[in-house]
DNA sequence: TTATAATTGAGAATAAGTCTCAATTACAAT
DNA sequence: ATTGTAATTGAGACTTATTCTCAATTATAA
């Protein structure tokens, strides 16, 4: 079985697509992010490495990133793009403070369950879902 | 108890706003609005009853729209915002192909529960919630 | 080693949305 | 009705995330 560390070179080799540095560098550095982050932050860790890939790049690749299913995007509440890792990591939900921003994941088989029954319910083939929850967390709640 | 027509007049005095012409202009048009639209179609709508209000006045009575619980944003797949107007309409998730970008409404009681427990679990108070699952319509999967 | 198509970096371009500010206007008080 | 004033408006500059362009570079198969 395939390691998660060859997983993107063999979805690119598989594409027929190149595996170069600046790929491997973006790889690296999304497998060591614990939470979500946006692609300035891969830039800016890359340059932390001393590495000095362009914007370009990393964009390019998070899209490549993307379509080989290593990573997804996830919170739309702001103006740009956040993503995180599912590279192992269950299907999960967000639940976000409209006050401190603070962001909880969760499952709820409940909601895969209606999910799956819509799909089915309208023919559609399942791809992915996103489910974002706001609200007030229980500290911002007591806050006046 | 109180008209739609009169809902957004009403929640602008009470915050000691105005009622100006252009603020109903625009919610004439979103009252007009049967389904999801852009900040964009508003102005271009606006444009085609000869009104000359701005760019700029579009995006502040969007935002106080939202405010008044009038309209939401939604479907996230796109760089620019979404909404819909939600006056006397049942909350819904959407299911929206990735390849025609068809878009179905729909709701699952069983959604609306595990976001019910997912919110009193982790203790939060409620104020709206996204679905939005992603797939393949059925004529999309048939071509090829 | 070579040939070639894919990839890269740099920076220009795009586009949604926000901001600024002088001129205008709604509307409460006279 | 008139006036005073704070809120609102239009015009356009600005911001910011992301995409595009293209000449130079590089991975890889032959
Ligand atoms: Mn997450
Ligand atoms: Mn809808
Ligand atoms: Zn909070
Ligand atoms: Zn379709």
């Amino acid at each position: 079985m395939e390691d998660n560390k060859d997983i993107f070179k063999s979805f690119l080799k598989k594409r027929g697509s190149k595996w170069t540095p600046e790929r491997k560098a973006i790889f690296d550095v999304v497998r060591s992010m614990r939470f979500h982050f946006e692609a300035d932050e891969l830039f800016f860790r890359l340059r932390q490495r001393k590495s000095k890939i362009s914007k370009g790049s990393v964009y390019r690749t998070i899209k490549l990133l993307e379509a080989a299913d290593i990573i997804r995007p996830v919170i739309f509440t702001e103006r740009h793009t956040h993503y995180e890792n599912i590279l192992g990591r269950k299907h999960h939900s967000h639940l976000i403070c409209r006050k401190c921003g603070r962001i909880i994941e969760f499952f709820r088989p409940e909601i895969s369950d209606g999910l799956k029954k819509a799909y089915r319910e309208y023919g559609f083939k399942e791809i992915d879902h996103k489910v974002e929850a706001t609200g007030l967390c229980r500290k911002c709640q007591k806050k006046k």
